[in-house]
DNA sequence: CTTGATACG
DNA sequence: CGTAGCAAG
C-alpha cells in the first residue's frame, strides 16, 4: 500500500541536554519526508524507525559496524551534541568508519586522546599533498589482526583515502572514493584509475577472507538513489561513467550492495549538499555504502541509515553482522 | 587628584533594541579601565563622558569629522547594532571617514545604496593588487569641491589607502597607512617611501588650504599610547623607525596631533587586538589620529575618542571643528 | 552552504 | 582572534 506522502515535510530535531536526538514526529506516524514531486510507483521512503528488523535473539552474536563522512572531524567535534560520542552511547557501535576527517597528520594525536572510552584501536590516514583534506579512520573496540593504509601497491596514496583493517573472519576498507569534482576533472582517473585499482586490491584480499567496504563512494548508482536523476546525469557522483564503474568493478566482482538489497525500491539517502537547504526537503543522495562478499551477505542481520544525524551533510550508516 | 584605579575592570556594554550603546556604568564614576600594573604617575585614562568639552553655544558653528578602521565593512554592517548608521544617529557627524573596508570594486556599488540618508557623498578606495585588503572611504553630507584618490603622482596607489577631499576651507585626507607586517618585512618601505611621500602630499596641499589629516597612521607615537612599551619595541607600529617618521614627516612638519595636544598625559587608545582579549583589559595602542595644519588648531574644539564602539578591533575618534 | 588553509593584521 | 579570499565538495 502506498504512503501518504506529503512534499518538503520537515522533521524536527531536538537535541537534549546531554546530547541525546529525538525526533518530534510521532513514532507510530510513516516516514514522509519527500521531495519527489512524483513519486515512482512503488518507491518508499526508508524510514529507520519501521524498517529495521527486530533486534536479534540473546543468543546470536552480533557486530555492528559504522560509517560515516564527517566533513571535517574537528568542526564536529565543536557541535558538541553531535559528537561521535553521543553516536556511540546511542548506537553501541563496535567499528565506527569515518570519511573526510580532514585532519592534519599533527591532529590526529590530539583526537585520538579525546576521543571515545573503550575504541582504543583507532587507525588514522591523513592526506600529505593537501593539508586538511580528505582523510579516513577505523575506529574499534577490538584490536585488529592488521592494518594497511593505502592501496599498499599503486600511487594513489597520496590522499589519505583508505584503511583497512583485518579481523578474524573478514577485512573491513574504509574508503573516501575521489569526487569528480566540478566540471568532471577527475572523472577519468576515477573511473579509469582508483575504482579499478580498489576493486583489484578487494578481489586480492578476497583470496584470502571475505571483504566489507563501507565508505563515501561517491557514487548513487540507480535513479532511485538520488532525488533528481534528469536533472544530474552530468553531476559528479551520477554520471554514466561512476555508475558503469560501480557495477562493473564492485558489483559485478560480487560485491553486494547490502542496503539496496535488504530494500528494494526504498528511498534512502545518505547525503544531502549544504546548499539550498536539501537535507530539509529530502533532495539528497545515497553515496554511503556497506558493500558486502556475496560469501557472507548471509549473515548481514541490518544494512541501515541514520538520516537524523545531523553534523555533516552525510549522515550515518550502519551494518549489523551476525558472528 | 589620581583617579581611583582597578586593573582589568570591565566595562558591559549594552546594545538596546534599536541599535543604541549605554554602557551599564553609573555616570558619575571616573572611567577606570586601566591594564598597566604600573600607572605611570601623572598618567590618566581617557574617558569619553568626563573629559570632553562642554557643547559650542548655539550660535558658533561647527563640523564634526569622524574616523573609523572598520576591520571589514561587510563584517561590520552584519552586526546590525554598530553599524555606521547606529554611529550617525549618535554621534550626527558631518563626514565619516572609513579604513580597512576590505571592500572590492564590485561591492562598492552596493555598499553605498545600502548606507546613511543625508550622507549622499561617498568616495571609496579599494586594492587592485589584493582582493578584499585595505581600502578607505570618505562618506560626507555636503559635497567637496573635489576628490582624489592616493597620492596621484606616486607608485602607492595600488592597496586603495588614500583619498582626499577637499573642502572650503581645507583639505581632507583619510589615509590607512602600511603597516610594517610580521618580521617587519614592511618597515623599510613604510618610512622611507610611503611616510615621505604622504607628507610631501600633504606640504604641497597645504600651499592652498589647511590639511586634516586621519586616518590609522599604524604608529603608536610614544610611550603613554601604548600599553606595554617595553615589550613592543620591535613590534610593527611601535619601532623606533616609525615613531621617529611619525615626528619627522608629520609633526616637524607643522601637523599637530589633537588629541595629544588637547589631552597631555592621558591615556587613550584606539586599538586592541583582537588576541587574548586585550580589550577587556585596555591593553591597546593609539594607532588612529587626527593631524592638522597648525594654522587651524586654533578651530579644534574637541578630538576625541570613542572606546565604548565596538565591532571592529579599532573604535572610531572623532574631531569638532569650529567653522 | 560549509570546512579548512592561507594571508594579513 | 578575526576578516578576508580561495579550493573543494
Amino acid at each position: 500500500s502506498r504512503l501518504k506522502r506529503k512534499a518538503h515535510q520537515e522533521i524536527a530535531v531536538e537535541v537534549g541536554a546531554s546530547g541525546e536526538v529525538n525526533l518530534s514526529r510521532d513514532q507510530n506516524e510513516p516516514w514522509t519526508v519527500f521531495a519527489h514531486k512524483k513519486p515512482q510507483k512503488g518507491w518508499t521512503v526508508y524510514n529507520p524507525r519501521t524498517m529495521r528488523p527486530p533486534p536479534l535473539s540473546g543468543d546470536t552474536k552480533s557486530v555492528k559496524l559504522m560509517s560515516w563522512n564527517v566533513n571535517g572531524l574537528r568542526a564536529l567535534l565543536k557541535l558538541e551534541g553531535f559528537s561521535a560520542l553521543q553516536l556511540a552511547q546511542r548506537e553501541d557501535f563496535d567499528v565506527l568508519c569515518l570519511q573526510e576527517t580532514k585532519l592534519q597528520e599533527k591532529d590526529v594525536e590530539g583526537i585520538k586522546q579525546s576521543l571515545l572510552e573503550g575504541y582504543e584501536n583507532s587507525f588514522w590516514t591523513c592526506s600529505a599533498s593537501k593539508l586538511g583534506y580528505s582523510g579516513t579512520a577505523i575506529i574499534s573496540r577490538v584490536e585488529p589482526l592488521s592494518v594497511t593504509y593505502g592501496l599498499g601497491v599503486s600511487d594513489h596514496d597520496g590522499e589519505g583515502r583508505l584503511v583497512t583493517v583485518e579481523f578474524d573472519t573478514y577485512y573491513l576498507l574504509n574508503a573516501y572514493v575521489p569526487n569528480s569534482g566540478d566540471g568532471l576533472k577527475r572523472l577519468s582517473y576515477r573511473v579509469t584509475e582508483w575504482d579499478p585499482s580498489l576493486s583489484s586490491y578487494m578481489k586480492e584480499l578476497e583470496k584470502s577472507k571475505p571483504v566489507i567496504l563501507t565508505g563515501d563512494l561517491n557514487c548513487a548508482h540507480e535513479e532511485i538513489d538520488i532525488y533528481n536523476p534528469a536533472g544530474n546525469r552530468r553531476s559528479a557522483g551520477f554520471t554514466d561513467e561512476e555508475r558503469q564503474s560501480f557495477e562493473t568493478n564492485f558489483l559485478s566482482k560480487g560485491f553486494v550492495d547490502t542496503f539496496r538489497e535488504q530494500h528494494p525500491g526504498v528511498v534512502g539517502y545518505t547525503y544531502w549538499g549544504y546548499r539550498h537547504g536539501a537535507r530539509k526537503t529530502n533532495r539528497g543522495w545515497r553515496l554511503d555504502y556497506f558493500l558486502v562478499s556475496k560469501s557472507i551477505f548471509g549473515k548481514v542481520h541490518d544494512s541501515y541509515i541514520l538520516p537524523d544525524v545531523t553534523g555533516s551533510d552525510h549522515c550515518p550508516i550502519g551494518l549489523v553482522l551476525k558472528i
